[in-house]
DNA sequence: CCACACTCTGACACCGGTGTCATAATGTGG
DNA sequence: CCACATTATGACACCGGTGTCAGAGTGTGG
């Protein structure tokens, strides 16, 4: 079986490479009759343009990459749905590079990667669209680039981001509005800008109602299960007892509500617990976590798009925005009962 | 700022491209001293090379798709971990293409991903693997792939499975020695063949220690979390109520535990739960379910890398394996309290 | 000192498309 | 019927690499 090129539809249809190019391309000025008969010979031959020779003509490999670090399954999934919702509509693919921030050669492994697959882009996702590291190799490379919840200052750069101080702003206040004062806070992976602004979020709210903040109700967590794991030990251990929980997103707040039902509590009579992210965990387990939903894909969604208009025109102005966060109240907040 | 290539490169070392080339590639027969030369201009014009234009001499991009419809987020990125450990360990890159089975035209679809991609290979996860229509498609087009947990038999093609029967005659086993003789049982999606396998080992199971199986205890579910509340409904509902429920798979197992929750029933005292994937949900609530755990990374990761040998070298041997799936006991199944 | 093998290098075609430009064919208005 | 604009088409270079092959340079054994 030989391979159909456009040489080949071109000889078989009687008539140059050119035509038949623009007939793939829908370009104008090809005579109807033409069209037909080189639209015929496509079937015939079941011919497929090549990607790779068009890109190369172009220099364009309609590719984009997507970068994360994130221990968040739902997170990555909810980022990759934005993603390819922008890419498909036109007619980009996505490619995914999970790396670590921290691992030995950051800068190394996207070098390696570009030079195993040419991108026209890359999403940047938390924690990577906070690393002036890699933002100052990307200009360097001229590699198009968006980035997603980056607390970083680039006026030159598209950035997508939600409110993350003001939505942990939103849920202590539910919490204080309903009666709770001591309320401890499990913070998430310090690589994360989204960490410190949570973090504030909560103390700007204690500090507008009046309730001191208390550091050992703050515990270290990485967003991981895991390390909600750990905090939700140390927090329940504490004499007293805090009467609710803030936890940097759902994984984390989920391990708290976990040990605390092993350890006979009731959530909410006994400990209120929120979380963030509004993850599928939260609505999946008992009582259903009250949290923040973020616009993830919707955040994701539009930084790839800008980065694709980019691409196809340098002049598009830079793109910023700021998606709104949205409390969700579920049953495991509620009135502290003492 | 000008673009660096390979003529650039030659140009200012003095030597021809093709010289380059063997640089590039670490081909044998160039002199240390030009190497040195060659290495060195690279640094200086800070060369990469161009992957697509490599691609179109070489005919290959190093791109692998990933084809995937799948309600389960964790098994998505588990699917993906396993086909990226195998991709990057070649050099290659991985592209995802979530799609629907049903969709008016998966053929057009895949059609037209070719068409704006050019993949080496394409990785079919459930229920793709077992699209026979799928796999007509890409042996007609000559498109190498591999499928992971197909149930078809087809000597030609890479196939990596677990045995979802025997995982599942071993759960139900479980709940039977445990003293139960009532199991209910939720279904998951008819388009994927591992339901069917599931059904099969739940039935073989009670046969093998004549229990009686009674139709009115199976649930249709789709493995989705909101079909599994349904079928919790439902079963929950019976009267008399069965002392256990096999889900197929985690998330609706999540579902039927929320719902025994919600009305105060105790798990594993007045009712066990199981489930099928051990994905991360089982272990973040409690009690914790008890499931089987299949290799999921491991068998993706077998079937990329067996597809990168075959695009590589079409002499290889057709891969075909089973791995073992393994119970794993949590907290949510026990003996039948009446 | 010569025949022969082996190492190193470059010229050139080629991969399969797209962009530019010249030219042929057709249409239009005066 | 002609000057001129417009449409349709193809020749050819080019994108940035790789494969083939010829030839120059170097080494080895008889």
């Amino acid at each position: 079986m030989k391979k159909v090129t456009i040489n080949s539809v071109a000889t078989y249809a009687g008539v140059s490479k050119k035509t038949v190019s623009r007939v793939l391309n829908n370009e104008p000025n090809v005579s109807p009759a033409t069209r037909e008969k080189v639209l015929k010979v496509f079937k015939e031959l079941d011919y497929t343009p090549n990607p790779i020779a068009r890109g190369l003509a172009r220099n364009r490999s309609f590719i984009i990459g997507c970068l994360y670090d994130n221990p968040s399954k739902s997170y990555i999934t909810r980022v990759q749905s934005g993603a390819l919702e922008a890419c498909h509509k036109h007619n980009y693919n996505l490619l995914i590079h999970p790396c670590e921030l921290r691992g030995e050669a950051l800068i190394e492994n996207i070098e390696h990667l570009l030079t195993t697959s040419r991108l026209d882009g890359m999403v940047l996702t938390p924690p990577f669209s906070d690393s002036e590291e890699l933002i100052a190799f990307l200009k360097k490379k001229n590699i198009h680039f968006a980035r997603v919840a980056s607390a970083i200052d680039d006026a030159e750069s598209i950035s997508v981001r939600s409110n993350d101080e003001q939505g942990a702003y939103e849920i202590t206040e539910h919490l204080i509005n309903l009666g709770h004062t001591s309320i401890a806070f499990i913070k998430g992976h310090p690589d994360h800008s989204a960490t410190e602004q949570r973090f504030t979020g909560y103390q700007r709210a204690l500090a507008e109602h009046n309730i001191a903040f208390k550091s050992h109700l703050v515990a270290e967590g990485n967003f991981s299960y895991h390390s909600g794991a750990d905090s939700a030990k140390a927090i329940l251990d504490l004499n007293p007892r805090p009467s609710a929980v803030f936890a940097s997103n759902d994984y984390m707040a989920a391990a708290v509500l976990k040990l605390a039902t092993q350890r006979q509590l009731k959530v909410p009579e006994d400990i209120s617990i929120a979380g963030f992210d509004n993850a599928p965990i939260a609505r999946h387990i008992w009582p259903g976590l009250t949290t923040i939903a973020q616009p993830v894909e919707e955040m994701t969604r539009q930084a790839v798009e800008q980065l694709i208009l980019q691409i196809s025109d340098e002049q598009t102005p830079v793109y910023q925005a700021t998606l709104e966060a949205k409390l969700i109240t579920r049953e495991s907040t509620a009135k502290p009962s003492c």
